[in-house]
DNA sequence: TTGTACGCGTTATCAA
DNA sequence: TTGATAACGCGTACAA
């Protein structure tokens, strides 16, 4: 591949030809040093230049330089995710606050491809990584590429690397929606969702479990789906099995649809047939009927403060690896059983 | 801000060491030059040495040898917006056949943020650039800028400057969905949008009131929202008024949802008291009810196009600036008074 | 207060 | 087939 011809750019170097000055007076008024080692009388003259000229100092050769390149990682599953997506917009405020830019890519949870990501990140000299890990079902160098790149880990720890990271609280949320499924009489409840093995299905399940348990009721889980069809068959087969549960709680978005659906294509009303009750809010969640109810994620919230958290660190802040939990949030509705439509929601403690 | 302590990178200069060679022969191997100008045994030899001591080619070094630096740029107005997170997804996915990797960077729909920005990826030395371009309200140096770096444009023509753009066919979709209402005998029917200088929204008041037109009909355009809020407050005072209209066609999603937020607080039934069409399908739009009758973009085709298209110019194809139009597609669900709800879709040639 | 020399990691060029 | 050298644009260290 070769590159097309692109517009010589203007160096420090023209600059200060047009200034007339030593290239060091011009990097020294751009980078304005504590000490001002320069005339106020020159800095006008090379700004004068700079204006005229267009110029626009080269992250590139800062970077090469030692300096920090003034780009992080930024490594999510699926950027087509609402939830991901609004994780990287949070990001992407931070970061343009701090005037950073984010590089972005995605892993579509495999950990080999997570791999190989981070490798590219490393090789584009990021200062520092946003990482939403995936569980490693293989050998990787995950973690001793790691140990070279400050990281902050989001929405799931990364296994065996201790670092910062901002997670969003699973179990208690679950626990909650399993709860409120339960006091509306529903004693045979399935989880369905995607693999136990990552890291935000496993808590889930965990507080799901949790609930059913202290209610003296069986776990019914159904993991292990990774994409749409996958669910879909999930929840069919549970939904078609002899004594199929009334109330079915769904692990996260894709998830809850694909109940939806296989739910539908059988006739099953919701809530009277099957309550519902699942992860993640959406904008039109309240125009769905019967109204979903979910747990609502922070998900630009997550982002945001993952990215200071990284930010911090690249300040020089010191000490132990720090862990942030995000609350999240039980917003009912309709599909589990709740006659009220009205904004009726449980802040979780 | 100063930079914590990084893990000293291993070099080509290690690599060449540990080998016994010069560093050329390092980069030869590496590259694999076509004229094969190394014998296989040093080959050989470098690429244990690559292995054994966990090289990692230096981006930032060979972007300022005047290679590419293989960064892109992707500017859009905001990734957590749905249509845009598509498209970015799109653009990931391509870039990562190419060993290429994006830097987002948002808008929020301001020019003179959009012109930072891409100044921003300038200085990051992004071979080309992918860029949402927003209606140019003040002076701004874009155009000149962008006279720099192969550009393609998404979604929008850059106002004043000639280059490659994959566009959706807005017109078209928006003059069947507004026959479509009139075939249900709606002679009132508003138009609900954000600015008309956006160009989407241009184009898409270009198709409302064409086939307003032909049908001797008097179009009614409430234009000028720039965020949700905004919308209701249009749809409010439209609906609000003396003889409210009976149809509604939605800009975009934010404002077809604002739409049916205020219907819904005014105690409007869709579609018998209100019937609505508007822009962009998503994921649930099945199970809102009633179903939305909308044009679907198909955002992330809309990416990978653009991204191949920037990948040919960088691959050095010449020729004029080309412009490709994707087609988009009415989903005829309920919301417009079909009483179907099944998946009626009409092509749209 | 200002300027010069060097080095960051890589590749193009040229000589061996 | 290989290697030495210069250059990319910038900032640090030092000299003027």
């Amino acid at each position: 591949m070769t590159v097309v011809s692109r517009r010589a750019a203007v160096t420090i170097k023209d600059v200060a030809r047009e200034a007339g000055v030593g290239l060091m007076t011009v990097s020294r008024v751009i980078n304005g040093v504590p000490g001002r080692k320069f005339s106020e009388e020159t800095a006008q003259r090379v700004r004068a230049a700079i204006k005229q000229l267009g110029y626009e100092p080269n992250h590139v050769a800062r970077s090469l330089r030692g300096q920090r390149s003034g780009v992080i990682g930024l490594v999510t599953t699926n950027v087509a995710d609402p939830f991901w997506a609004s994780c990287a917009r949070g990001v992407e405020m931070e970061a343009r606050k701090q005037n950073y830019v984010p590089i972005l890519v995605a892993t579509d949870e495999d950990c080999l491809l997570e791999e190989r990501q981070v490798a590219a990140l490393q090789a584009h000299r990021v200062d520092g990584l946003l990482l939403v890990s995936t569980y490693r079902s293989k050998r990787t160098t995950l973690t001793s590429r790691l140990a070279g790149i400050p990281t902050v880990a989001m929405d799931r720890p990364i296994t065996g690397f201790k670092t910062d990271c901002v997670l969003i609280q699973n179990d208690e949320a679950t626990y909650n929606a399993t709860r409120h499924l339960i006091s509306h009489g529903h004693r045979k409840i399935a989880f369905v969702g995607y693999g136990e093995r990552l890291y935000t299905v496993h808590q889930r399940i965990e507080g799901y479990a949790r609930a059913m348990n202290e209610a003296g009721l069986a776990p019914l889980v159904c993991a292990g789906a990774s994409d749409p069809s996958g669910a879909r068959a999930l929840a069919y087969d549970v939904l078609t099995q002899s004594a199929p549960p009334t109330a079915i709680f769904g692990s996260n978005s894709l998830t809850l649809h694909g109940v939806m659906e296989v739910a539908q294509s059988l006739g099953l009303r919701i809530p009277d047939d099957l309550a519902l009750a699942g992860f993640e809010d959406f904008r039109w969640a309240q125009f769905v009927k019967p109204g979903l109810t979910v747990v609502r994620q922070p998900g630009e919230e997550m982002g945001r403060r993952a990215a200071q958290m990284l930010f911090e660190r690249l300040a020089g802040k010191k000490g132990p690896p720090q862990r942030v939990v995000l609350e999240s949030e039980l917003v009912i509705r309709e599909s589990c059983g709740c006659g009220a439509p009205a904004a009726l929601t449980a802040a979780i403690a």
